[in-house]
DNA sequence: CCCTTTCGGTAT
DNA sequence: TACCGAAAGGGA
């Protein structure tokens, strides 16, 4: 008998075995997904991991259900880079699996429920039972979800249950398939019509002009095209070149002339564009393009260390086309899916459609098409994608580019697994003896670090393109001009006169505020009461265009109260300032602005962050107010002043990386100003103009930030150094969750001593109702990740031996950002 | 008795 | 994660 392990996509621990009946036993495959009843009765597509003939286990091993693919749609490349990813990020193989697949490649079963037309009514039924009987249909089937919507009962899965147990339903469980194949509608002539009988058909069409017309413009379209005999037409074309409706089209199909038929279609058959050449590189880049060539000859990872604007797009266009040239696959990796749309239009302007994008939001049939094409097809050589694109069925990889290395938003937070596509995509290349450029204008101390050591290789690219001049960076004391009551708003009387002088010259501004929504605080002014959310421990976020109070953790939504709730008086009143309350301070204070706000609120959509960037591009707006998305390697060419609106926020944050973060953040907003033949202007808004990181900014010194960072980390036991591990627990009963913290901070210290910090309360201690601890170990570098992780585990199920601590949730962020 | 909610165990 | 069974509490 033959035995396969698979992988469920579910959060468990482990592989299943199941076994393969004979007449099954040719079609599995590791890698190839297959369809298995897992738990009473749930379908899931599982993929095949390891292929056995030992029944090794006493319980009772289930038949697998159908094999869904000729060929492993999972390559052995990934099975073990999946299995990397799990031990490293101490997660299970089943989240990975979940996060990996594309959902369209993942089925699971839906439970139907019928009426039984066997069933003679002789039990009575409660008044729930009865609603959902006389609901149900013997030939309709109806799901569960439906039947809870239909009679507005809340959970009728044991109703249903009752039901079936009583011979008044049956339930059958049915796998969908999630994937369609987008086809088209096409018309061609019905036969092959001699010139006779085509003549004959448009005499008899004589009445009816419209149709007549159709089929002129038919027949010319096929004379254009040379009269092939089995020519066709798309229907939406057709009917464009036509001008007719539907209806016209379907009474000459009638009438036996023309005939339709549906075809499927790729959702990427884009039109060849004509491709641009690759254009030259300048001196400088030519250099660092031959050192980074270089470096890769005894370097696996290679850190390009250019600054903003220095044209590090046009080095990595050139190693792309030489790893294409070579025959190898390339993956360029994006930190965010917004970013995207401008690198698809340059990268598809060189390379056609040898290029791909991936991310999370394209839809999954989308998704599916990538993944398959992948597998099956070679044209695809470049891959551009976010974080998840790491998984995709690479078979050549010779490349990995990972752009804005410095971005925290290559580490996945939530759900497990908690990886970071960057640090991945080294073992990833590893598993294929390919290269990894990390590129940024920014490196984080970690990468440089590495660089500096010998491990990575390192180029620098420190001039800009094209002459253009770094811009200056100047402070504006807040602090000093609020005392001379000279400044009342967020926005300086030096901001609103720089801002006004370059509208009236055509330029245009940037504004940089972390934060969204109208305002971070409502206040009673009479007894300083604020709203906080029922659920988490924050306050709420005012949105005045929407006239709500959002949660920005957990995304509830609240109405404004009108007054305070405490003192009964209508005194609510806001404080702080989101990019919302800019938007409207700025066309109050400067009516000739133009202003448009992009933020999580108003790039919703996959179109609407398009959009805000082509505007703004073609000077239709000239303010441009965001968060951090400003940041991020958008490229304007007429933004000569930008405004930094609140430097402290991200100075005075408690982390370990706050100081780096805000370096990365304001230098990269900065190199968003900036002209041709202009110095951009960048006001910098703080309290402390003497801050140092505010005067790193200043003179563009990255080596200076690098060195008060490196210092401070190997002071305090951080990265690069030490590795870090945070435990979180999570549990709606507070005291619980308390004393496992104890407990389990207790119990690891016995192993690692001081490397164990905590455990600690969060600033933010509870998130949907749950209250969370947090216990960090600080791990010398040297020391094994697989022995670490072993002795956490077994200090974890010590804790776990006390029964009472399994309601807590517990999970592990290797690495956290 | 009926309904609803919660909790803990388990899946090959 | 999804499901199940047990338990417990509210309401009539």
């Amino acid at each position: 008998m033959l035995y396969i392990d698979v992988i469920v996509p579910l959060p468990l621990q482990g592989v299943f075995t199941y076994s393969v009946p004979d007449s099954l036993a040719d079609q599995i495959d590791i890698g190839c997904r297959v369809i298995v009843q897992f738990g009473k009765k749930k379908y899931y597509t599982a993929i095949i991991h390891r292929i056995h003939e030992d029944k090794k286990l006493e319980t009772e091993i289930k038949e697998i259900i159908s094999v869904l693919d000729k060929y492993p749609i999972v390559l052995p490349e990934q099975l073990q880079f999946w299995e990397w990813i799990a031990s490293y990020y101490m997660c299970t193989l089943g989240e990975v699996s979940k996060a990996a697949l594309p959902a369209a490649l993942k089925l699971e079963s839906e439970t139907h429920v019928f009426l039984d037309p066997e069933f003679e009514s002789q039990v009575s039924f409660t008044p729930n039972e009865e609603k959902i009987f006389y609901i149900l249909s013997d030939t309709k089937p109806l799901r569960i979800s439906e039947i809870e919507k239909i009679t507005h009962i809340s959970n009728a899965i044991p109703y249903v249950k009752s039901l079936v147990d009583k011979g008044a339903a049956y339930i059958s469980e049915r796998v969908k398939n999630k994937y369609s194949a987008k086809t088209e509608t096409a018309y061609r002539l019905a036969k092959d019509f001699s010139d006779e009988e085509l003549s004959q058909i448009l005499d008899e069409l004589k009445r009816a002009k419209k149709q007549l017309q159709l089929l002129y413009i038919f027949l010319e379209l096929r004379h254009e095209a040379g009269n092939p005999p089995d020519f066709y037409i798309l229907k939406k074309q057709l009917m464009d070149e036509a001008a007719v409706t539907a209806a016209v089209l379907d009474s000459l199909e009638e009438k036996g002339i023309l005939n339709s038929f549906r075809f499927e279609v790729g959702r990427f058959n884009s039109i060849d564009a004509t491709l641009k050449p690759i254009k030259d590189l300048t001196p400088d880049q030519s250099k660092a393009y031959n050192e980074t060539n270089h470096a890769f000859t005894d370097k696996q990872v290679v850190l390009l260390h250019g600054i903003t604007s220095s044209g590090k797009t046009e080095i990595y266009i050139r190693l792309i086309q030489d790893a294409i040239d070579r025959g190898e696959q390339v993956l360029y990796l994006l930190p965010e899916i917004s970013l995207t749309a401008q690198m698809t239009d340059r990268l598809k302007s060189v390379f056609g459609n040898q290029l791909m994008v991936y991310h999370s939001k394209f839809n999954d049939n989308e998704r599916a098409e990538i993944w398959q094409s992948l597998l099956t097809k070679d044209d695809c050589k470049i891959v551009l994608g976010a974080r998840s694109a790491i998984f995709l069925p690479f078979r050549k990889l010779g490349l990995i580019i990972v752009d804005e290395e410095h971005e925290s938003s290559f580490k996945q937070q939530d759900p497990a697994p908690r990886y970071n596509a960057k640090n991945a995509s080294i073992v990833l290349a590893a598993n294929f003896g390919a290269k990894v450029l990390l590129g940024t204008a920014t490196p984080s101390i970690e990468t440089y670090y590495n660089a500096l050591e010998g491990r990575f290789g390192l180029v620098t690219l420190s001039k800009r393109y094209a002459e253009i001049e770094l811009p200056e960076v100047v402070p504006v004391n807040t602090k000093d001009l609020r005392r001379r009551k000279i400044m009342k708003t967020i926005l300086s009387p030096p901001l609103l006169d720089e801002m006004k002088e370059a509208l009236s010259r055509k330029e245009q501004v940037i504004l940089f505020q972390n934060r969204r929504g109208f305002a971070p605080l409502l206040e009673c002014k009479t007894c300083s009461w604020t709203p906080k959310c029922e659920h988490c421990d924050v306050s709420l976020t005012y949105h005045k265009g929407q006239r709500v109070m959002i949660c920005h953790y957990c995304g509830a939504v609240y109405s404004v109260p009108s007054q305070c709730p405490e003192c009964q008086t209508p005194t609510l009143d806001v404080q702080g300032y989101g990019t919302e309350r800019i938007e409207e301070l700025v066309t109050e204070q400067l009516p000739e602005a133009n202003v448009v706000r992009m933020d999580l609120d108003t790039t919703r959509s996959k179109r609407a962050y398009e959009r805000i960037i082509a505007d703004f591009e073609l000077n239709i707006t000239n303010v441009l107010i965001g968060t951090q998305m400003v940041s991020k390697g958008l490229d304007f060419d007429n933004v000569s002043v930008v405004g930094i609106l609140n430097a402290d926020s991200m100075l005075n944050y408690p982390d370990f990386r706050a100081h780096e973060r805000a370096f990365q953040l304001m230098t990269q907003v900065s190199g968003r100003a900036g002209r041709k033949n202009k110095r951009g202007l960048v006001l910098l808004q703080t309290a402390h103009p003497g801050h140092p990181i505010i005067s790193f900014i200043r003179n563009n010194d990255y080596a200076g930030f690098y060195e008060t960072q490196i210092n401070e980390r190997q002071l305090f036991r951080y990265p690069p150094f030490y590795r870090l591990i945070e435990i979180v627990l999570k549990a709606k009963d507070e005291s619980l969750v308390d004393s496992m913290a104890g407990e389990f901070g207790r119990i690891l210290r016995q192993t690692f001593n001081d490397r164990v910090l905590g455990p600690v309360k969060p600033t933010v201690a509870r998130i949907q109702s749950l209250y969370i601890r947090k216990i960090l170990l600080k791990i010398e570098n040297q020391a094994s990740p697989s022995k670490v992780r072993e002795m956490i585990d077994l200090c974890h199920k010590y804790v776990l031996q006390n029964s009472k601590y399994k309601s807590v949730l517990l999970y592990y962020d290797v690495d956290p950002m």
